[in-house]
Parts: C-alpha cells; structure tokens; sequence
DNA sequence: CCGTTATTTACCGTAACGCGAAAAAGTCAG
DNA sequence: CTGACTTTTTCGCGTTACGGTAAATAACGG
C-alpha cells in the first residue's frame, strides 16, 4: 500500500477533501504518482477505516456537504513508520521502451511519431516545472521544511531535460532508419520499388 | 496488458522458455520491466490461450521438460498492433519521492540512508550499462535491427547519471538539514515549536 | 541425504487500475 | 427554462498485476 502513503503525505500539509486530493494528484505530487478520484476516495475510506485519518463533515449550502479528512496521530505515526523503512527503486515500465526493444518487428512510423508526441510533453514539463521553481523557489533556496519539495523539483528537471534530450536522439535515429530503408533495395524488387 | 506485450517483445529475438524469460526479465528488458516467473508463466498461458505464442514441448533427459514458446503470426501482429498505438507516459510511482514530498514530517537519518544505497544502485547500473555499451556496441553504432537496443542503453546510461547525480544533491541536501538541526536550539528550546 | 540447477505449475490473497454510472445541489450560458 | 458544467461523494464490476508459499520432476555434486 502506497497510494494510502501518498494520500497521508499530502495532508500532512493540510486537511483536504477527497476532491481536493484529487486535484493535488492531478498537480503536484501527480507529478509523479498518478491516481484518480475513484483511488482515492476508496483509499481514504480504507485509511479512515484503519484510524490513520478522520473526516469532519463540513456542511455546505449551494454544494453538496464535504467531507475534510485530517491526519490522525496514528496516521503520522505510520507515515514516519513507512518511510523509515528502505525502499527499493521502481522501475520505469514504459511501453515506449518494450516497443524500442523490438524495434525491428514493428512500424517506425508510429513509433516516431509517439517519440515526437513524447518530446513535446517532456518540454512541456521541464518549462512547467521551470516556471514552479521561480515562483516557489525565488532564491533558489528552501527552508528545511521545503527542501524536500525542493529537490524533486530538481529531480524534475534533470528527468525532464534528460529524457527530451534522449528523445530527440531517438527521433534522429529512427529517422535514420527510415531514409536508410528507403534507400537500400531490400525489398523483393531489385530497384524501383516505390512504396 | 502490457507484460504479454514485453513477451512478446521478447519473443522476437528467439524462441525461448517460461525459465529463459524469467532469466531475460531479469537481466536486459528487466532493467525496465521487472516481472518474476510466477507472472511471466501464468502471462504466457494466457498469450497461448489467445493463440499468441505456441508452445512445443521438448523432451530432455536429466532435466524437466521443456516447454519452447514461439512467436504466431498472429502474436507478431498484435505485437505490432500494439506497437502502433499512442503510449502514454508512465508516471514515476517512487516510494522516495513520496517521502521526500513529506519531508518535514518523516525522519531523515533513514532517509538519507535510503538515498545513498540509491545512488550505489544508480552507480552500478551506470557501470553495468557501459560495459554493456562496449561490449556490445563497440563502435558505437548499430545496425537497423540493433538501433532500438542502443537507444535504450543510451537512455539507460543518462537516466542512471542523472538520477544518481541527483542523489548526491539530495544526500547533501539532507546532511545540510541535519546539522542545521543539531547547531539551531529548536527541540527543547521554546520559540518555533509549531508540532 | 541434502542442496542446487533447471523447469513448470498451483493456490491464495490483495493492491491497483479502469470503466461506467449515479446522486444531489448549485452556477452559468443560451 | 433547459442543458451543461462544477463540486462532492459513492457504488459496483471486472481485469491486471503483484506477492508468497509451495510443490513436482529429475539430474548432478558433495
């Protein structure tokens, strides 16, 4: 159970409602842990279940009553339990790499225009992650309490540079295939052989 | 389904066994895709079921039987198939970067910890996937067939860098926290103690 | 006899993901 | 007023994935 850690590591900033949880996996810490709305009301009502959060129900007029979940003591506790433990790094299980991997027994051409639609993400990100720094991170400096938010902004970058970099190298290679392919007479036709 | 389509994408190299899989998942296409051989066996039955891999038994003596799966044309073209489609990005889901999001409420010296066998591992990989490089690809260039494989340790070899160039930042960063914490007078001290 | 390597299979549990849907009460555009 | 969208929560069904424990078979090495 990870996704119950995530959800008890964002409201140690602040109580939330399961929609406003949501929203956050959709921002910030979605950033790298997805997980939709139906995920989360169900851990939550696991986590209340286990005693590691409580919800207050807030009575709203114009909006259906809220339900505002906070931190118990019990949930703090198993959060500084989980974390303490070592944790062994995931790994990446991206279909891109296992398409690549058999590069030779599928089309090129859906496969670069997946890298190129990859690429243009991945600046999206790194130009996001950019604006995240200046704005929450003027100086460059964070207090002891942010650095950690700190640092997977950095950690963000790097990834983001670094796979856009990487993308733009395969897209180059992969079009060295095509133009390779296009000008050997492999095919059944000696020459001539327009596809 | 996506580990049915890594199989698949293993498959294309040579026919091979439910045992030379788990051995593969566990060395190349596992660096990205881990899966144990409880999950690639009851993966490849289902593959049979849909008439995507073949399995031919072959008799040994001194050991258990075999079974050799082969690639269909019918699991060449979904490979394909599936191959041709838009991927979606995979998000992260790192345990670490969860607690580095909740920093401010979890202990760092386990942290820190956590984070140096991280950047050993990442150092490792770094060096396994350079040998890999010369080993394999000792001029640097591969053939159309080879070019996804190459593309791959590329990445590998800028992810492993970067993540573990990463890590040294964050163990210096956590280092810094914590001897900012043993020089201020903050635990028993009575000015600041918002818990 | 025990452990290891090679090889496959079974059962059980649960976490995770995803789809499709719905309720209930407001706002805002057409 | 209708229809669409927002806010907020919940239910139910199914699949995929992951994890542990374990067993059966058969050789070889000590």
């Amino acid at each position: 159970m990870a996704l119950g850690d995530a959800i008890l590591a964002c409201l140690t900033e602040r109580p939330m409602t399961g929609y406003e949880l949501a929203k956050t996996f959709d921002a910030s810490i979605g950033f790298f842990w997805k997980a939709d709305h139906q995920q989360i009301y169900r851990e939550l009502s696991r986590l209340r279940d286990r005693g590691h959060v409580q919800g207050r129900e807030v009575v709203q007029s114009g909006k259906p009553n809220k339900l505002v979940y906070t931190l118990t003591p019990e949930g703090r506790a198993a959060l500084r339990h989980w974390a303490a433990r070592p944790s062994s790094p995931a790994s990446m299980k991206d279909d891109l790499l296992v398409r690549l991997y058999a590069l030779d027994s599928v089309d090129i051409e859906p496969l670069r225009d997946d890298l190129m639609a990859r690429l243009e993400h991945h600046r999206d990100r790194f130009a996001r992650y950019e604006r995240l720094l200046t704005k929450r991170f003027p100086q460059g400096t964070a207090s002891a309490a942010d650095t950690g938010k700190l640092l997977l902004l950095h950690m963000g970058l790097r990834h983001e540079r670094s796979v856009a970099e990487w993308c733009e190298e395969a897209i180059d290679a992969l079009s060295a295939i095509s133009s390779r392919a296009n000008v050997l007479p492999l095919a059944d036709g000696q020459h001539d052989s327009n596809g």
